[in-house]
DNA sequence: TCAAAAGTCAAACATTTGTTCTATTTTTAC
DNA sequence: GTAAAAATAGAACAAATGTTTGACTTTTGA
């Protein structure tokens, strides 16, 4: 690697730790202290070139315009429910218990603003695989698929089912032989489970 | 509310909105621009309201130095394995399939650079509600305790089982009745199992 | 090795940007 | 409603920060 080549990543290096450290990026003579650089001016040159090289972004003449052109990986973002109270809204603020976070890439395309959590209760789902305590992430919608897995409220209670509809008629079923499905009345659906995260 | 706390809030908005879409943070006068503030220094004193609030930290003198202290949702970040191959560390770079992130919560307190995922086949797991593509998150480690979930490599292949040890003796037993335990010879632990995430 | 190219340096400059000051207007609280 | 407090405005200032220029030194590549 020639030496300019060398002085190009420690920069880019520099300016990645302190824009994380600071929340901002530093100016050129910040990093010309940090990288052993006396001139203000070889920094600028290796900056034009990290810009050219597409690993950062500047405006002129505005001070710390250093924009880091990083593939960051993305994420959703959602809230998960603790018990739901009948007659409020799922995502209402008393309900949401903490924040978290995964790869995009887990779930699928869905809007973040629409997705929650809640943590599943019972083995009347045991074999499709989801146990008592696992964490169901829910996209929130009214209908879904037959044979898909919904979040149903049935009786003001959250409950994770097999949904199916014949002429009208809506049965929640349940992947366990001890329990019988919840038919009829009463029932709306609240959202899909697009997937399980369970702590071991 | 105060009509002076309105703005406070607009303010704070409008720094994230800006630090989020440039990278850096705005200036006072491109705070003023944008909040209906003729005045910079009354964004000066906004500025120092907010500080003293507790919502950004700034430093005397330095431009675009409005650093939020936003509360952060801790997060953990590890590699996607693919095919393990014989004689190579698990963690090879040509192993390396993607990148996910998830809550820290998720999965307790781990190191991070320990940490990596392996997409599971078969369905030798299923009774511990493991199935088929269900993407296992592995800590790595050389024993586990009996009972816990393993990773471990038999004749050169990764599998997971429950481990148990016995005067010396190890077996990998599945969590299906239609296959046998592992016994023995060629067996070692990679990693435990502590999280299971599965996309529906 | 040697000439050309690239990198470094220092200094002066232009622009941006945070700070301070004073006067005026608006809001707040009784 | 009214006086005190708070917020706003405009301008001048000081400090910082990016840019440019030209001379010098080092590195590169045949």
């Amino acid at each position: 690697m020639k030496k300019s080549e060398q002085k190009m990543q420690d920069i880019l290096s520099f300016i990645e730790e302190y824009t994380k450290n600071s929340g901002y990026p530093p100016t050129y003579r910040e990093i010309s202290a940090n990288v052993n650089l006396k001139s203000i001016n070889s920094v600028k040159k290796y900056l034009d070139r990290l810009e050219l090289a597409g690993y950062i972004k500047k405006s002129g003449f505005k001070s710390r315009s250093i924009d880091l052109v990083k593939q960051e990986i993305p994420t959703v973002n959602f809230p998960v429910v603790g018990r739901v109270a009948a007659g409020q809204p799922i995502l209402a603020e008393q309900n949401i218990e903490e924040r978290l976070v995964i790869s995009s890439s887990l779930i699928g395309n869905y809007d973040d603003s629409l997705l929650f959590a809640l943590k599943v209760r019972g083995d009347s789902m045991i074999d499709a695989g989801i146990n008592d305590g696992d964490l169901a992430i829910v996209h929130s919608q009214n209908t879904v698929e037959n044979g898909e897995i919904a979040v149903a409220m049935v009786e003001d209670k959250a409950t994770v089912k097999y949904f199916y509809k014949n002429e009208d008629k809506i049965s929640l079923h349940p992947a366990n032989p001890l329990y019988q499905p919840i038919e009829g009345k009463n029932i709306s659906v609240v959202g899909k489970v697009v997937a399980i995260i369970r702590k071991i």
